[in-house]
DNA sequence: GTAACCACTATACTTTTGTATATCGGTATC
DNA sequence: GATACCGATATACAAAAGTATAGTGGTTAC
């Protein structure tokens, strides 16, 4: 069974394709998972690297979102035996690939305001 | 300037990037607006048939995330002169091109449930 | 020996998000 | 004239998410 036919069997029920979708959903869900994503994107970095990096991000959240996206297979860490120890995050094969999404994203949300502005008329330029 | 090459531009900078697709982002979050995008990619819907379809969604969610999809132009709501009226959803032109996004989401949700099993082993089946 | 960097964790609090439950004004059915 | 359907809104509450602030245990630099 080829890709398409299985992307058409699960689309057949709306509530399995929204539920899918939402595992997806899921991983990027918060406030900091897409900054810290973003900022692996550029390559691997250490912990106080994106507390610098991502503006007003508390170290405390920092910590869980790695957590959690190391939990869902997005970002791998890797602890270096040096003195002092040193820990570096980057992003997994599965958490590269996720450019794909974002990209989709992008897109879609630079159409999207195209389309709506005017309509709103707040600010056209 | 090409489609492409905007895409580009708006990739060289980090925060312009993670920003943009925060955009995306927000047109779906919390936790009833896919499932509300959902039953509307099937055709148009009335309040009370989205409010049965959607399990265990409460009259005040759905009237609040329509009033914010609607402002976010992904919904559009008409109301019909009849007695009594009749208020009809469905989703604008942007709206329904956002199933792509929801397409690339899927796949990518899918490929990466396959992944990351086995390194898991919650189950394999 | 004190000041600063690294990689975090702990506790308390505020804000946001979502739920439960009741109600409204209108119509139509029996 | 009681009951039920439609399209919601109001109020109060609970749970989840995020913030503020401080501290830990180790290392290196001066």
């Amino acid at each position: 069974m080829g890709k398409l036919s299985e992307l058409k069997q699960v689309k057949k029920c709306s509530g399995a394709y929204v539920l899918a979708v939402n595992d997806t959903i899921n991983v990027i869900n918060g406030k900091w998972k897409l900054p810290i994503i973003g900022a692996l994107l550029f390559g691997k970095k250490r912990f106080k690297q994106l507390e610098r990096e991502i503006p007003n991000i508390t170290p405390r959240m920092l910590s869980k979102e790695l957590r959690d996206l190391e939990a869902n297979g997005i970002v791998s860490r890797t602890v270096y035996d040096t003195v002092p120890v040193a820990v570096e995050y980057c992003l997994t094969p599965s958490g590269e690939s996720f450019s794909r999404v974002l990209d989709v994203m992008l897109e879609w949300g630079l159409e999207h305001r195209k389309n709506t502005i005017g309509q709103n008329a707040e600010e056209v330029q």
